[in-house]
DNA sequence: TAGGTGATCTTG
DNA sequence: AAGATCACCTAT
C-alpha cells in the first residue's frame, strides 16, 4: 500500500505539472464493497478561466464545475454525452479553477469487480483504456461529486516516479471546439502503453 | 463511421 | 420552452 497523497500537493498554481505528476500513481476506489486500484497512465490538464477548451473558461461557473473553483484535492465528476462518467482531479487553489481529467489506467488489482462492472469476460485493454471506461470499471459515478481524495470513496496513492523519457505530450482529445487552445499539448500519456485511450 | 444519450447551457 | 452542444463508446 502506498503513501496516500495529500490534498495540499494538488493545491498547485501549475495544472500541468500536476498532469506530469499523476502519471504512474495509483488511483484507488472502494466502492459498493468492491476495492479497485489502477495506474495512471494518460491524463490531461485543463487551465481554468483563460482555456477554451475548460469548462470553467471565461469565469464560467455553474452547478456542473463549481467544484472546480474550490480548493485542489477534490473529484469534478460530470456526464458527458448523457451517457459517460467523466473524473477530473480539481487542482490549485480556492477560486483557480484548474483540473486534470483522468483518461486511462492500467489495472493493477480488483480485476475481478472490473470485468464485472463493465459487463466484460476477457481480460483486455478494453476494460479501462478511455476516460468513459475505466470510470464505469472503477464504480465512479456523478454520485461521489466533490468527494475528497484523501477519502476511503476515491484516493490516489504514491509510487515511483516516471522518468521524463517515457512521457508523451500531445493535443488534447475531443476539444476542437477550443480553436487555439485546442493545439496546446496538454494531454500526457507514457510512451508505449498499451492501455492509453489512443495514439 | 454513425448514432445513442441526457444534463447543461443558450436563445428567443 | 425549445434547441444545440458535448473532455465518449459501441456496434456495424
Amino acid at each position: 500500500m502506498g503513501k496516500v497523497i495529500e490534498l495540499s500537493w494538488y493545491q498547485n498554481n501549475n495544472v500541468v505539472d500536476v498532469a506530469i505528476g499523476l502519471l504512474g500513481k495509483h488511483l484507488c476506489t472502494n466502492i459498493n464493497g468492491k476495492q479497485v486500484k489502477g495506474l495512471i497512465v494518460e491524463t490531461e490538464a485543463y487551465s481554468g478561466v483563460n482555456d477554451k477548451a475548460c469548462h470553467a473558461n471565461n469565469q464560467r461557473k455553474t452547478k456542473r464545475n463549481r467544484i472546480m473553483f474550490e480548493p485542489g484535492g477534490h473529484a469534478y465528476i460530470y456526464l458527458c454525452y448523457g451517457i459517460h462518467h467523466l473524473f477530473n482531479v480539481v487542482t490549485n487553489v480556492i477560486g483557480k479553477a484548474d483540473a486534470v481529467l483522468i483518461r486511462a489506467v492500467e489495472p493493477l488489482e480488483g480485476v475481478e469487480a472490473m470485468l464485472d462492472r463493465r459487463k466484460m469476460r476477457k481480460f483486455e485493454k478494453q476494460v479501462t483504456n478511455g476516460p468513459g471506461k475505466f470510470t464505469q470499471a472503477f464504480g465512479i459515478t456523478t454520485q461521489y461529486y466533490g468527494t475528497a481524495l484523501d477519502s476511503k470513496i476515491i484516493w490516489i496513492e504514491e509510487s515511483k516516479s516516471i522518468s521524463e523519457n517515457n512521457i508523451i505530450a500531445a493535443a488534447r482529445i475531443g476539444v476542437g471546439y477550443a480553436e487555439e487552445d485546442a493545439l496546446k499539448p496538454w494531454r500526457f500519456y507514457l510512451k508505449e502503453n498499451k492501455w492509453v485511450s489512443r495514439f
